[in-house]
DNA sequence: GTTATAAATAACTATTTAGTTATTTCAAGG
DNA sequence: CCTTGAAATAACTAAATAGTTATTTATAAC
């Protein structure tokens, strides 16, 4: 009736399948641990399809890996934080980050895995670079604007603020198992989510604030 | 000359060289990724070894996992932080997350390898829950210390801190790989290492002080 | 229609892999 | 000494694995 399911001989749609499957895997079982048989399987494609399109395993997580951190930066990017005053646009910035891991926990075990392997796929990858320039760009504007109107402290490096910003919910949430288990408490309850977010907010913008501004905004 | 070098028939030293080349090997590869031969090969054993010592791979894993862990915590309680004014304590405590994940690079690998697979291995385990408790316990008794003495904000969870303490170091490194290659510079390099725990140490301070003691202490 | 091209499939291969079986070797207690 | 049980080794197996070959099939340009 509806749509129909599967167009025979599609090679956008086989492609995108294939693709859509690897992140699936790879992101469960890493890349030593993900199957090429598997991939095929999830993907409702011949396995010689997959090594058509991408060539083999490693291209194909390399592939993985650049869509899942275009995605990420390209959302970020439309959050349009020029429009917010530097507190608000911080604070969203970091709500961001945490939504967007929530929502879409293979990106974290996809970059964990990349790391494990010390960044091979992507090491030279100019489509990775050009991505983070603006990334990195974004958060130096920002810092500039608040220190500007005296709302931040002045100096702040933008790496280091970056790095911290996705740290302290990345880290909450990559070890959530682990963490679930040394804590006796169930991190991943909204309750416990909530306040993670709350107490993030709190980290982030008494490091970023000046001392004046977080007396008047009572942090 | 000095020390005899592998005597032979020696169970314990065979267990011990197994399990040090199979937390190398995991370390690198991930539990996905390690191959039990290689792990043989490392140990200088023979393979049937590991499989009478330990059972089979996943129980290797988790004696592996216990045992960093374990050498984690333990180090981490003698540091005798009662001996330490509050802030010196949290100070001193920070300090020695990052130079333990800088020294023991495979920790951390070990970790996000565990919670790929949903921490399953030491989900049951006893000696991890021992472990944990005392440690949440030594943040929860100097946070109470620091707010008592009026340095620490009051009501602070220790869970949270401990979770930021970490992260803010874990995910710098975790992530140095890919992080090297978003920022265009070797995170790695000495000076920023010990920029980042600067940075750290500010961010930590900033968290859990008063708003007095931080312009006492001028942060 | 015919043909050239690319998409898709099935079946295969050479290796690798976790785990096992069968056997030998040593060292300590009697 | 000598016997016994554990330590160690070598050789094996069945299944899994990444990647390939050979072939068929649909499509779109002419």
């Amino acid at each position: 009736m509806a749509k129909p399911k599967i167009i025979p001989r599609n090679p956008n749609e086989t492609r995108r399948r294939i693709l859509a499957a690897a992140k699936v895997e790879f992101a469960k079982k890493g890349l030593g641990g993900a199957r090429v048989d598997d991939i095929a399987a999830r993907a409702k494609a011949n396995k010689r399809m997959m090594y058509h399109y991408f060539g083999n395993k490693d291209e194909l997580f390399r592939h993985v890996l650049e869509e899942a951190y275009g995605d990420f930066r390209q959302r970020e990017a439309e959050l349009d934080l020029d429009s917010l005053d530097p507190i608000a646009a911080i604070t969203a910035l970091l709500a961001f980050n945490w939504k967007y891991f929530l929502d879409n926990p293979e990106f974290i075990t996809l970059v964990n895995s990349e790391n494990l392997h010390k960044a091979r796929h992507i090491k030279s990858s100019k489509r990775m670079q050009e991505m983070s320039r603006s990334f990195v760009g974004r958060m130096q504007h920002l810092l500039e604007r608040g220190a500007k109107t005296g709302l931040f402290r002045e100096g702040l490096d933008p790496v280091q603020v970056n790095i911290t910003i996705a740290g302290v919910g990345y880290h909450y949430l990559t070890n959530r198992f682990t963490g679930t288990i040394v804590f006796e408490r169930d991190l991943m309850a909204a309750p416990a989510l909530d306040a993670r977010l709350a107490f993030n907010t709190q980290t982030i913008l008494r490091l970023v604030c000046t001392p004046e501004t977080l007396k008047r905004i009572a942090a």
